[in-house]
DNA sequence: CTGTTAGCGCGTTCAG
DNA sequence: CTGAACGCGCTAACAG
């Protein structure tokens, strides 16, 4: 391993020297200048991103906490995230949690260990009073999609309710007259707000009890589907076309996925609503409706957010932000508004 | 900061001892134990990476590179790779290169200096001269779907070949009658296998040069659509019934949002067929086409070929593996065989 | 079993 | 403008 000490050597200037012109903000003379940096080409050496750190206590990257990389809202975010601190000259380190409050622990402290200058969560289930845990050891969190009551922690959400609601509100009016809400985990206080603007929904509309149902269900795929089989196995709602609205996009996959194993003809026979409008809602079969929401926007907010309080002086009077996105119903094919005649 | 000193002195010991009971590998008596152990819990205390990675000149953290987050193949390599990471112990840091070699450089530069253990290369435009010196700094590296000569890299692939020729031959059986290959990007040895075996299969079959192209294209969707409606919109194939083998799933989607756009019937009018069986192949309007590869087996292997790599002694004599990997064609919706009656 | 000591590679005073 | 010296937090000999 090439170190600071053999390119002084070799340059014939002091190790401080060779620090100044690495990190460029000291004043060296011309000819010294270049025979460090004509060292370090020859030696092709690379500062110990590690010792480094460890004087200066940074080490320029960020921790990245996501639920599920396979899940396109999820990647995408990261996608979004990555590059807006790239050009920052930060690097995220992503940790996947799978949905799983105990990894995510695990994590935290993994990427504390690491000596990250931040996190971003866009995991679950931390409690609050673990997030004010890091922030007493004064680490910047951005948290999205989270309830905190903390003011001191930046946070970035989308309004669920309304997007609950707004699903709700379309599946009435595309005359499906059954309605039921697989609700995504009950930890997360996204699932619970979009669970929340459902019922409200449907009481609001004076829908009865008996026409309406919350599951609790999931976020992920496979389980959306299994929960929607069992549903449907144990409700006779044979002579009903049921309006679902599945936790998110992924499971709403999983739901027409199960669908047309079955030979429930969607839109016809069943409509269904998914969430976070992903890229590849558009494509599905049928190309799927979905309550949109500013994936881009979401993780360039975050990353800048971050970055702000990081190159923050700590006088600085903080005020912490707390901004809520819009979403937007997106119609394609998987609803469709029974025509009056058929009624 | 709370420093192992503080440790060692609420505990009552040297910093030495706290140091072993940290990393549990040396005697320490009951009593002393247990007193670091509290100390450590009432202080909160964790040990600072940075620093040990600075003396054991080990990070415990692996670089991956990715060509693109966003595509499902490579997040659920991620996601596959990382899981076996973390079971053993370490932890992956993703770089995304969105297909850029100078990204790719300055990814492998900056992981470097974060003495990252290893890496898992799965992005595409390193010149194997470029990976020489790598291992040059002794960092073992796991190579994914790239040809490399050296013989101190390890080698995960599949049979891009075959792939292409069983996609080129699919589309034959199916009797489409003009055939079109989007190629990847050029820099990939994948692009280029993939191409060679569609080609070979055309010669083989004895199809005329005027019956068939390929095109230079891309991995990323948008771009494989621009690139299919340039075709379209300059050739005139009109009473052909083209069979389209896209470089990728992602390609392969785009292809079909322009054929879709341009109300032509698929897979009546035209085939399509992709490459990796992304889990969202089955969910397109029309289901996917595609040939498959082991996603999940792939990652593991990586992970596990560099863990093993990372354990070995200096000594050992140590043979590289170059695996190659099946491929499958799994016929779904996009293509179908024209009946006799029709031709 | 335990404490002392010497670095790991680097940034940062502080003199000069 | 430059170099010597210190210390960041930790592990690994080395004595005892």
């Amino acid at each position: 391993m090439v170190s600071i000490n053999d390119v002084a050597e070799k340059a014939n200037v002091s190790i401080s020297t060779v620090s100044r012109v690495i990190n460029q903000n000291a004043n060296v003379s011309r000819e010294k200048e270049e025979a460090v940096l004509k060292a370090v080409d020859e030696l092709d050496y690379i500062p110990n991103g590690l010792a480094q750190g460890l004087v200066t206590k940074k080490s320029k990257s960020i921790g990245v906490l996501i639920a599920d990389i396979a899940n396109l809202y999820y990647s995408y975010l990261v996608k979004s995230i990555e590059k807006e601190l790239r050009a920052a000259g930060y690097y995220a380190v992503i940790g996947n949690t799978e949905w799983d409050g105990k990894r995510e622990k695990e994590y935290v402290r993994h990427l504390m260990q690491r000596q990250v200058d931040g996190f971003i969560l866009a995991s679950t289930s931390l409690t609050s009073s673990y997030l004010e845990q890091l922030l007493e050891k004064d680490i910047p969190l951005v948290v999205l999609d989270r309830e905190i009551k903390s003011d001191k922690i930046d946070k970035i959400r989308i309004d669920d309710y309304k997007g609950g609601y707004q699903a709700a509100e379309h599946l009435l009016e595309c005359r499906y007259n059954y309605f039921v809400h697989l609700q995504g985990a009950d930890f997360t206080a996204t699932a619970a707000d979009r669970a929340r603007g459902f019922k409200d929904c449907m009481q609001d509309n004076g829908i009865d009890h008996s026409n309406y149902k919350v599951i609790s269900s999931s976020f992920v795929e496979s389980e959306a589907a299994q929960d929607i089989a069992q549903f449907l196995d144990s409700n006779n709602i044979k002579d009903k076309r049921p309006g679902i609205f599945a936790a998110n996009d992924a499971a709403a996959f999983g739901v027409l996925k199960e669908l047309k194993k079955r030979g429930i003809k969607v839109p016809e026979q069943a409509g269904v609503v998914g969430f976070d409008n992903v890229n590849f809602a558009e494509y599905s079969s049928p190309a799927l409706t979905t309550i949109s929401r500013p994936i881009d926007e979401i993780g360039k907010i975050s990353a800048r957010t971050l970055l702000k309080r990081l190159n923050m002086n700590e006088n600085e009077k903080i005020t912490e932000k707390d901004i809520t996105l819009a979403v937007k119903l997106i119609r394609r094919e998987s609803t469709a508004k029974i025509s009056e005649e058929k009624l």
